[in-house]
DNA sequence: CCTGCAGACTAACAATCGTTAGTTTTGTTC
DNA sequence: GAACAAAACTAACGATTGTTAGTCTGCAGG
């Protein structure tokens, strides 16, 4: 019988913290607790990760990546700029749906960051919002978009797509695809009905 | 010298209780943190509270009472649903700017409510968002609003108006009227340029 | 001036926290 | 089966948690 090797081990590790944390926030959330759903003792969580702290700089950091090369690929693409905002709509839900409690617990547990993660942290959810913010600066420049205060715009975007996780399960009758249409629809054209 | 009352010792330790929470997390943040910031220790301040559940209990409940009764104002006026949709966005963006170490409390440490609390907060917010679904529902049928997915249309609108309190700052050169306009604009007239 | 009480204090409680040390079990390799 | 290492365990550490008990202080009303 093959032994469970240790990368599996600390990924299962790692994929429960997202979930508590998620669930109980990470203070609130204890060593202990995480060691009962992995089915071994806190202490021996030890042999697979550093610290606590580690579990939440891997989380926060796996997900703050990925949204990063995203937008970078999307900057770097030749679609339109109404299109190219459509990718980063779609790249949130996708993320949101595919990976939920590792994207919640960046979104709401990063404050718990070590310091020097912290600010690393930051560094890099500034750097997206900048990359966002030059794709909607350019659309208007292009005429694409309709002209309005670029960061009200920026935050109203990324906040509108972050409701997704904790209301989507599976068990909605609501398909993805249906989800980024309305939400893209939303987003681009308004609630308001122009007839 | 007037003693400093009960109801001020009180009302002041709530309020440093909402920053504190905001800051840290309810989990984090200690009795001990916040019986200095408050300027006593914190065995003291039970002369005052009843437990720190008691504290976020209050904190919670005030922000959601407030948020309901707005909405039912707002239902009951005779706006029109565009009018209507306005009134809700500008009552969030004021809870946000006048209230908001309250108001991000009890968006995300209503987690923590003690069981009872937190199945008649669970509930009061799903009042709220009955209530606001109504208002798009009857918007659509009357042809204000253009057609979409309801349940989609109302956690979009209600989560894209979450991001101003950790952004806003009464430093930063951008008006509560120009934020409240340029939300609206983009969420009923949408990013694309009509043109 | 005396009495009473609200409201502050000190000290301590039991519980729980993340983590470490040291030991034992378990599976793999010769 | 002997030897080795990975990974589990038990036990405990020091710190911190929310909270309680008991005491002291200082202002208000008579």
């Amino acid at each position: 019988m093959a032994r469970r090797s240790t990368v599996d081990r600390r990924s299962e590790i790692l994929s429960e913290a997202a979930k508590l944390f998620h669930a109980k926030g990470y203070g609130a959330a204890s060593m202990r607790d995480l060691a009962g759903k992995v089915g071994m003792e806190a202490a021996s969580m030890y042999n697979h990760i550093r610290s606590k702290d580690e579990l939440l700089e891997v989380l926060c950091f796996e997900v703050g990546d990925g949204y990063l090369n995203r937008l970078n690929e999307i900057s770097a693409s030749d679609l339109s700029y109404v299109e190219k905002l459509r990718a980063i709509i779609r790249t949130h839900i996708r993320m949101m749906i595919d990976n939920g409690p590792a994207v919640n617990v960046a979104n709401h547990d990063w404050k718990h960051l070590p310091p020097a993660a912290l600010k690393r942290f930051i560094e890099a959810r500034k750097r997206y919002e900048k990359g966002v913010a030059q794709l909607l600066e350019e659309g208007m420049a292009a005429g694409e978009l309709r002209r309005m205060d670029t960061t009200v715009a920026l935050f109203t975007l990324l906040s509108s797509v972050r409701w997704v996780e904790p209301w989507y399960k599976p068990g909605r009758a609501i398909a993805p695809e249906v989800l980024e249409e309305t939400i893209t629809t939303l987003l681009l054209n308004g609630l308001r009905n122009p007839a």
